[in-house]
DNA sequence: ATCCTAGCTTGGACTTTGTCTAAGTCAACA
DNA sequence: TGTTGACTTAGACAAAGTCCAAGCTAGGAT
C-alpha cells in the first residue's frame, strides 16, 4: 500500500498526513471498510482529521481508479483497496462479512446479443450470497 | 399484477386502497422505481397516502418474494415487480434506465470451492453496466 | 347490518449517509 | 524562507430511510 502513496504522488497528489493515513487504513486484503469505518479508524491515529476529508479522500482514490467502490445493500458504499486485482464479492447474509473472490468463465461473453438492448457493454459485477462457517 | 394483490390476501394481508395503488404503481416490464418514485406515482392516484406507508408496503412485498430490491448504486434502492422470473440487470452508466436481461451460464458453478472460503452459497446476482443506444 | 379490534396508516421526528461551503492551513516549489 | 494554490476543517444542508404514538378501517364476529 506504500505504493499506493506513491503512484498517488506520482500523479501531482499533495502528500498531506490525512492522505496517508486514509491510504493506511485502507491497506491489507478483504477489506472493505464503509466511509465512516474508515474516518472512525483515522481518527485513531489523526484525531482532527474530518469527515469530509475521508469523503474527499476516497472518492479521488475511486476516481483514480486506485480503489473500488463496492454498493453491495443500499446502505453505505464499502471501498476495496484491491481495485488493481480484478475479482468479484461473496457476502455472508448473516454478519455481513465480504471476501474477494474470482469466478471462472466469461461474464460478459455470457449475455447474448439478442439480450443487450444495443447497449455496449463495458463490465460486469456480481455479488455472491450466502452463509459464513460462523453464521451456517 | 392483478395477481399479486390476490397472492398477496392469500397470504392474509389485508386489502387496502394504499396497498393496492402501491402494487399498481409497481406493475409493468423493466419497472425499476425507488421509493420516492413509487410514492410520487401513488400520490396521484391517491393524495393522502403516506411515505411511510409506502416503505412498509414494499418492505412486506420483499420480504414476501413478490418484487425484488435492487441496489444498484449505493443510492437509492430499485424495486422490480419482476421478482418471480430469475433475471439479471443491465444499467446504462450514461442515464441510468435499467433493463432485465438473462445471461447463459450456471454463475454459483463458476466459483470453484477453493474460492467459497466455507460459505453455503445461496445465490448470485450480476449487474451488467454499459451504455445504452441514446447515450452511446 | 353493525360492531369490534387487530392490523394498517399517518405525520413528523429522528437517524444515517453523503455533499457543499467559506474560511483557515500547509506542502512543495522557487 | 516565502508564496500560493491545493488541501482541510466544522458545520450546515440534503437525500434516503426508520420509528413512533395516535387515529382509522377491513373484514370477521355478532
Amino acid at each position: 500500500m506504500s505504493d499506493l502513496l506513491e503512484r498517488l504522488r506520482g500523479r501531482g497528489w499533495r502528500l498531506t498526513s490525512q492522505r496517508r493515513v486514509v491510504a493506511e487504513v485502507l491497506d491489507g486484503d478483504h477489506v472493505h471498510l464503509t466511509a465512516d469505518e474508515v474516518h472512525a479508524r483515522a481518527v485513531a491515529r489523526l484525531p482532527e482529521i474530518s469527515r469530509a476529508t475521508v469523503y474527499n479522500t476516497l472518492g479521488e482514490m475511486v476516481s483514480l481508479g486506485e480503489v473500488m467502490e463496492v454498493a453491495t445493500d443500499g446502505r453505505a458504499k464499502r471501498y476495496d483497496p484491491n481495485a488493481r486485482h480484478a475479482h468479484q464479492h461473496l457476502i455472508c447474509s448473516g454478519c455481513g462479512s465480504i471476501r474477494d473472490v474470482h469466478p471462472q468463465g466469461d461474464l460478459i461473453a455470457a449475455l447474448p446479443a439478442g439480450e443487450r438492448f444495443g447497449f455496449v457493454i463495458s463490465g460486469a459485477e456480481v455479488t455472491y450470497r450466502g452463509l459464513c462457517p460462523d453464521c451456517s
